[in-house]
DNA sequence: TTATCAGGTATACAATCGTCTACTTGGCCA
DNA sequence: TGGCCAAGTAGACGATTGTATACCTGATAA
C-alpha cells in the first residue's frame, strides 16, 4: 500500500525511516516501533524480523553513523595532507603561518561540507551527545575523541617539526572537535550566516594554536610579520605586514 | 500566606517530578502527562489545573531554569570582581598574568560548584541545547549567549585597560561558555577526574587569551616572564621564570 | 520435487496514553 | 450563613502502543 520507501532491504528502510524521524521530529529514544515501521511502509511486526529490540536498531544506527562520520571526516581531512601539503620548515615564520592558515581554512570547509551532506546523521548523533542514554552518550564521546585523535595525527604529520608539543596538539584537537559541534550546528541551522560562522571557526583554531605557540616559543610570535585576521574581515588569505 | 504557595504546591510537585524524570530517565519531550503526575503523586487530571498543555510545563520549567542559571552564574562570577579584584596596570606583565590566572581559577571553581549544586536543572537544560525542539533549542542558545555577554562584561570590568579589544573579549567569552558545557558535563559525570578537568578548563581559557594577547600585542608575550602552565602539572599558581 | 526458511502480513490483546465530564473538598469572603 | 472557586479525585472514552500467535510467499538447497 504505502510505497514511501521502495529502495533497499527492510533493514535499510527501517533504519532510514528512524533516521528521518529522529532528525526531524524527536529524539531517538522517544521513537515508537510502530511509528518507524509506518514511516518505512512496513508492517509493525516486520520490525522483529530485523531487530529484537528498539535499542538494537539504535545501536545499529549508531554503528553506521560512527563509521560514516569518522571515515568521512578522516578522508576529507587527509586530502590536504595527501596532496603533499607540508609546512615548510622555513626560516620565515610568516610564510609558514600563511600556509597553516590556508590548511585550516581548507579543512574547515571540507568538514562543513561533510556535515551539510550528511545532515540527518550528524544531527542525530550530536543530539545523543548530551542525550539521556548513557551508553549512546559515551559512545558518542568516544567517537569524538577518536576523531580528535585523527585530527591530531594529521596536524602532527603536517607540522613534522616541533612547533608545539605533541600533547598540546592533542589537547587542542579535542577542544577544536568539541567546539566544532557548535559551529557546525549553527552552520546547518543558519545558512544565511555561513560565511561568518566559517570565519569564526577559523579564528578559533588560529587563536588556540597562536596561544600555544606563544606559550611555547614566544620569540617566534614576536618576530612574526603575520597580522592576525580581524574578526570582521573576511579571512581569505593572511595579511603580511610590510 | 505565601504568594508562591498560592500558585499551588501541586505546581511545584509537578515541575519537580518532571525535572527528576527528565534528568534521570528521558528527554523532556518524551515525558508523558500521566507519568509525571504519577511521579508527583497526583491524579493525572490535576495536571490540567495547572497547565493546559505539556508544552506549557516545559516552558515554565525552562523559564525557571533560565533565571536560576543566569542569576546564579552571574552572582558567582561577580564575586571576584566585587571583591575589588582588578588587574593592576603594572609595567610587569608577569604580575598581571599571575593575577589573571588566579581569577580564572577562582571563576571556574565557582561555576563548577554551581552546576554541581544544580545538577538536575543544568543537565536538562544542556540536553535541550541540541535537542529536537527548535523553540527550546534557540531559547537555550540565547541563554548561553546572555551568560557569555555577562562574562564579557565582567572580564572587561576587571581588565579596565585595553589588553585585548572588546570584540575579542566577547568572542572569547562565547567560545568559553560553549566549551564549558562539555567541561561541566564531564565534571558531573566523572567525579574521579575533577581535578584534571578543572585544570584543562583553566588551560583552555588561558590558551585563548594568550592567543589573543599574542595576536594583538606580541611584544607583551615575548617580554613576559610567565611560564605557561603545563598540561600535566597542577595549576596552582603560575610559575615565574627567574 | 519438496522441504526449509527468511521476510512480510493479518489479527488480536492487554497496557498505556491524553482527554473529557462529573463529583468532592476546603478555604475565603460578602 | 451561603455561595464561589481553586485544587484534587473518579471513571470512562477512543486511540495508540509493544508484542504474541498464526499465516502467506518466494527463493534456495537437498
Amino acid at each position: 500500500m504505502n510505497d514511501r520507501k521502495r529502495s533497499g532491504s527492510g533493514r535499510r528502510k527501517l533504519m532510514d525511516a528512524a533516521l528521518e524521524l529522529a532528525a526531524t521530529t524527536r529524539s531517538l529514544a522517544s521513537l515508537g516501533l510502530r511509528e518507524v515501521a509506518r514511516q518505512a511502509g512496513l508492517n509493525p511486526n516486520t520490525f522483529y524480523r530485523h531487530f529484537k529490540d528498539f535499542d538494537e536498531l539504535g545501536i545499529a544506527m549508531f554503528d553506521e553513523l560512527g563509521t560514516v562520520l569518522r571515515k568521512g571526516l578522516r578522508e576529507r581531512r587527509l586530502r590536504p595532507a595527501e596532496k603533499g601539503r607540508r609546512l615548510s620548515n622555513t626560516e620565515d615564520p610568516a610564510q609558514m603561518l600563511t600556509e597553516a592558515q590556508g590548511i585550516i581554512q581548507e579543512s574547515i570547509g571540507l568538514v562543513l561540507d561533510f556535515v551539510t551532506e550528511h545532515e540527518a546523521s550528524y544531527v542525530v548523533g550530536i543530539r545523543e551527545l548530551h542525550g539521556s542514554s548513557p551508553v549512546l552518550r559515551s559512545a558518542m564521546r568516544n567517537l569524538l575523541d577518536g576523531i580528535a585523535q585523527d585530527m591530531a595525527e594529521d596536524v602532527l604529520g603536517i607540522l613534522e617539526f616541533p612547533l608545539v608539543k605533541r600533547e598540546t596538539v592533542e589537547e587542542i584537537s579535542h577542544l577544536v572537535i568539541r567546539q566544532m559541534t557548535f559551529f557546525s550546528m549553527d552552520f546547518l541551522e543558519h545558512p544565511e550566516q555561513r560565511d561568518q560562522i566559517k570565519r569564526r571557526a577559523e579564528r578559533f583554531i588560529l587563536l588556540l594554536f597562536w596561544g600555544a605557540i606563544a606559550a611555547e616559543s614566544p620569540r617566534l610570535v614576536a618576530d612574526s610579520k603575520v597580522k592576525f585576521p580581524e574578526l570582521n574581515e573576511p579571512v581569505s588569505a593572511p595579511v603580511i605586514r610590510t
